[in-house]
RNA sequence: GGGCGAUUAGCUCAGUUGGUUAGAGCACCUGCAUGACGCGCAGGGGGUCGGGGGUUCGACUCCCUCAUCGCCCACCA
């Protein structure tokens, strides 16, 4: 037990509990205990971007607020840490940082060092080297976000952490993946995907987003086959004309019944396509007739299945136009058409193909000018094509189960469980988790080769579970030899990495060790909470949720926790690529201090936007600075001896009232409001400084008897240490500053304060004790102030007026009002109104 | 187009099941060296609760409607 220092100072704090607290273990988790006592956390990882900015410690703050309540709860807390340094991020910025990028027909280098300085342009190397670098670049990355994690005091035990591209994760990942299809639950098939075509790679629906874009309706005449009248049909995508394969109305449409199973020719091209009725064709939209290309969106997706018709693609993996007329496209003309299309991107194609249309007039008028909403992969820049091609799948599980989870878990706030039920009910196909990326977990499966070098896709050769992880790129399946890849015969890796979501949709596994550790897995699973942003609902939410429901028929977790952003004070999301993040939390950290940026934070409620107000820092400051010396003063009013009474009612009166803030502190907490428990606790503490402390340091010197100074020596420490313990969560470096004078251990394993032991010790008093001295006393105030006197001046007389009750209560404090306000005689008259008649001396 | 949230003092936010003169902090103004804190202490001015309508003896609190902001979702003809 160290002694109550002169002059506290919060400057060095941090560093000082963050060694003790990794020396002593204190957040250390002990896997004896059984589930029942643990309280397990399913960390959002973070993904190591390299920029921090303060939404980072806004929502990870909250986290470890529920974490530091439930450790003096008294549960075991499982709080481990993942990095996600898994997919596409990563290899950006291995690219952007070293000026590398990966070439896979590239043959490993041993000796590969990063280029120096960094070229313009980046330089191919092998996958190998490749991910190797990621692996470094995302180390360096790892260092910085635990050293914001430890400053900003996140009580992880860090002896837990895991990354999401570590062997584990890999080991994890392919595992579960092998299980799903053992199960039939996987599968890999040709079919329209959502094709990015400058990351060129499938994305899934859950990185959709819609951007509105100009466009233009051009009218195009198509003709009837056998009567040669015209068809008009309005489209915003003329340059698929190529890869139209029939056109569509509504079955009720009495303007196209008549044409409903004849065929029409394409402009240009003379193609023959069926007319044909479909339930989703708009008679509203348009001239009510629409092409059917392949692909234009996904309803030409829907389309093209149901109705059976052909494929004929023309939109290339890197967005251009195929170098070959597709088939179908067979008269000169219209191969010559697609001459002047070909290899073109989409948007040059459209200005040809318009001109092209115009010269044969078969383009009616002007394209008329519209604002429509076009698909964009989340990170993307180009809008989204449709091309066809092999890719894995994880079927979803029915919705109305998945619905029925949604249901199960505690959402925090409650309304959050409309986005996931919004989602689950949009749900379009099953999820395609491969990209055709090279950083990330590879599907741990092969394909032999047939002795004319043909891939039998529908023969994978799986990986054994016990040689888990594997990368069928370097690594050899069962029965085959290296000088066998890729020859006649032999075989061939699956070339494609999974989504990052389908290795992150697992961090419970890998966190609570599924793959390697059943014992300490039970002990974990299901999770109680998982804390995690809104926006990311639809992906990991969810997708941890299918994963779970399939592994063991159970949600992953009890609770969610959902964080709002962080916004600038013109509610802008702050985010790198907005530019507005106003400073990196090391410097917030190092001008204001951890505690100050956590009480910042901890304003945040669940599910609502935090503003970035430097103001709050400053303000959580002065709190922590108040907390030390109120302390310091507290604890140097003298120690009780071993059996001081509490007896004076001011003190029982104020732990009475400090036993209703654990109880409103409790209750908010249980339902993470973390806010208003803080302001519970924050309220009280301001008037347990600025009225109680007030009040009694008088008489804790001994101005009133040995008795009466062991009561407020008593009742001060009673009040310090539940007050200490209660902003521990909040403020746990000052916290655990001030414990460290007076008591043994960390306030971090102190238990969490009772209130009925605080009513005990209050013995029943009437808390309206405390409350008609600090009005008194206010009052008193109130006339020096008036009278721009200090507050050292003397009153000759006070006089307060008020109700029987009111009086009584008054009576208890006159003693230590006498002495806090420097009044000479007090008095007191019966009235029905509270007033207090103050006349100063002199 | 559908949905979810928000709208209370200059700013950031509270406001419990509708009930006496709507609260806090910051900022601002006026004072005060008072047994820890001047990153302090005391006091003060300042909102009629986004607009409109309704229910009620009574609404910031309930209902309807409109507006603004943010977000989620939506099959791009």
């Amino acid at each position: 037990m160290a002694t109550v220092p002169d002059k506290p100072t919060l400057e060095g704090l941090e560093a000082k509990w963050r060694a003790r607290w990794a020396a002593e273990g204190t957040y250390r988790f002990d896997r004896s205990k059984t589930r029942a006592e643990i309280f397990s956390i399913d960390t959002p990882p973070p993904t190591v971007s390299g920029s921090l900015h303060p939404g980072h410690a806004c929502s990870y703050t909250h986290t470890d607020l529920i974490a530091r309540y439930k450790r003096m709860r008294g549960y075991e807390v499982f709080y481990p840490m993942g990095w996600d340094d898994n997919g596409l991020n990563t290899e950006r910025r291995v690219q952007l940082m070293l000026g590398i990028t990966c070439d896979p027909s590239l043959p490993y280098d041993p000796d590969f060092t990063v280029p120096d300085p960094v070229p313009s342009r980046p330089i191919g190397v092998s996958r190998r080297n490749f991910v190797e670098q990621c692996a470094q670049i995302t180390e360096i990355l790892e260092q910085k976000y635990f050293d914001l994690w430890s400053d900003l005091g996140l009580s992880v035990d860090w002896s837990q952490t895991y990354t999401t591209i570590g062997a584990h994760a890999r080991r994890t990942s392919q595992a579960a993946f092998l299980d799903l299809i053992e199960r039939g639950l996987a599968y890999r098939i040709e079919s329209p995907t959502l094709w990015d075509v400058d990351f060129k790679s499938a994305v899934a629906q859950a990185e959709l987003q819609d951007r509105n874009l100009p466009g233009a309706y051009h009218r195009l005449r198509f003709t009837a086959a056998s009567t040669g009248e015209a068809i008009h049909i309005e489209t915003t995508r003329p340059e698929l004309l190529p890869a139209c394969v029939a056109l569509v109305a509504h079955p009720e449409d009495a303007r196209y019944q008549p044409l409903f199973g004849t065929d029409a020719l394409t402009p240009l091209f003379g193609v023959r396509v069926p007319v044909l009725a479909h339930e989703l064709a708009d008679p509203e939209k348009g001239s009510g007739i629409a092409m059917i290309c392949t692909f234009g969106d996904t309803t030409d997706v829907t389309w093209w299945r149901e109705l059976q018709l052909d494929l004929r693609a023309v939109i290339d993996k890197d967005g251009t136009l195929v170098p070959n007329a597709p088939h179908g496209i067979d008269s000169e003309a219209g191969r010559a058409a697609y001459a002047e299309l070909a290899g073109k991107g989409t948007k040059q194609a459209q200005r040809r193909i318009v001109e092209l249309l115009r010269e044969s007039g078969e383009l009616e008028g002007e394209p008329k000018p519209i604002e429509h909403p076009v698909k964009f992969w989340e990170n993307g820049t180009r809008p989204l094509e449709i091309v066809t091609n092999r890719q894995w799948y994880i079927r979803y599980p029915d919705k109305d189960a998945m619905l029925a989870r949604g249901n199960e878990l505690h959402w925090w706030p409650d309304f959050m469980r409309v986005r996931y039920e919004n989602w689950v009910n949009g749900l379009i196909g099953d999820w395609n988790i491969s990209r055709q990326r090279f950083s990330g977990v590879p599907f741990p499966v092969w394909y032999p080769l047939d002795n004319d070098g043909n891939v039998r896709h529908e023969q994978p050769l799986l990986a054994a579970a016990d040689a888990l992880p594997v990368d069928p790129s370097s690594d050899v399946p069962a029965g085959y030899t290296e000088a066998q890849r890729d020859r006649p015969g032999g075989f061939t890796a699956d070339p494609d990495i999974m989504d990052t979501w389908a290795t992150s949709s697992l961090t419970p596994l890998i966190a609570g060790h599924w793959v390697d550790d059943p014992d300490l897995f039970e002990r974990v699973f299901p999770m109680d909470l998982r804390p995690q942003a809104h926006e990311i609902i639809r992906t990991w939410l969810f997708y941890t949720a299918v994963r779970s429901q399939y592994l063991f028929d159970s949600l992953p977790w009890t609770n969610a926790a959902i964080s709002g952003f962080v916004t600038d004070p013109d509610r802008k999301k702050i985010s790198k690529s907005a530019g507005n993040a106003p400073d990196d939390p090391t410097a917030l950290l190092a001008e204001f201090g951890a505690d100050a940026v956590r009480y910042w934070a901890s304003g945040g409620r669940p599910g609502q936007d935090t503003i970035f107000d430097r103001n709050q820092f400053k303000v959580g400051r002065r709190l922590a600075i108040k907390l030390l010396n109120a302390s310091r003063f507290a604890l140097s009013q003298g120690e009780p001896g071993p059996d001081a009474d509490i007896t004076e009612a001011l003190d029982r009166a104020v732990l009475v009232a400090l036993a209703e803030v654990v109880d409103a502190a409790t209750v908010a907490l249980e339902s993470y409001d973390y806010a208003k428990a803080l302001e519970r606790i924050e309220a009280f503490f301001w008037s347990f400084c600025d009225d109680y402390l007030e009040l009694v340091k008088g008489r804790a010197y001994g101005g009133s008897g040995d008795e009466a100074a062991a009561s407020a020596q008593a009742a001060l420490r009673t009040a310090l240490s539940t007050l200490l313990r209660l902003f521990a969560p909040f403020l746990p470096f000052a916290t655990e500053e001030v414990w460290s004078w007076w008591q043994d251990g960390s306030v971090h394993r102190a238990p969490w304060p009772d209130a009925a032991s605080l009513r005990a010790a209050g013995a029943g008093a009437d808390p309206s004790v405390r409350q008609v001295a600090a009005d008194v006393l206010a009052m008193v105030r109130k006339a020096k102030s008036d009278a721009k006197v200090s507050m050292k001046a003397e009153v000759a007389h006070c006089v307060v007026h008020g109700p029987a009750e009111v009086l009584e209560a008054f009576w208890l404090a006159a003693d230590d009002l006498r002495d806090a306000g420097k009044i000479e005689r007090l008095a007191t008259e019966m009235a029905d109104e509270f007033r207090v008649e103050v006349t100063l001396a002199g």
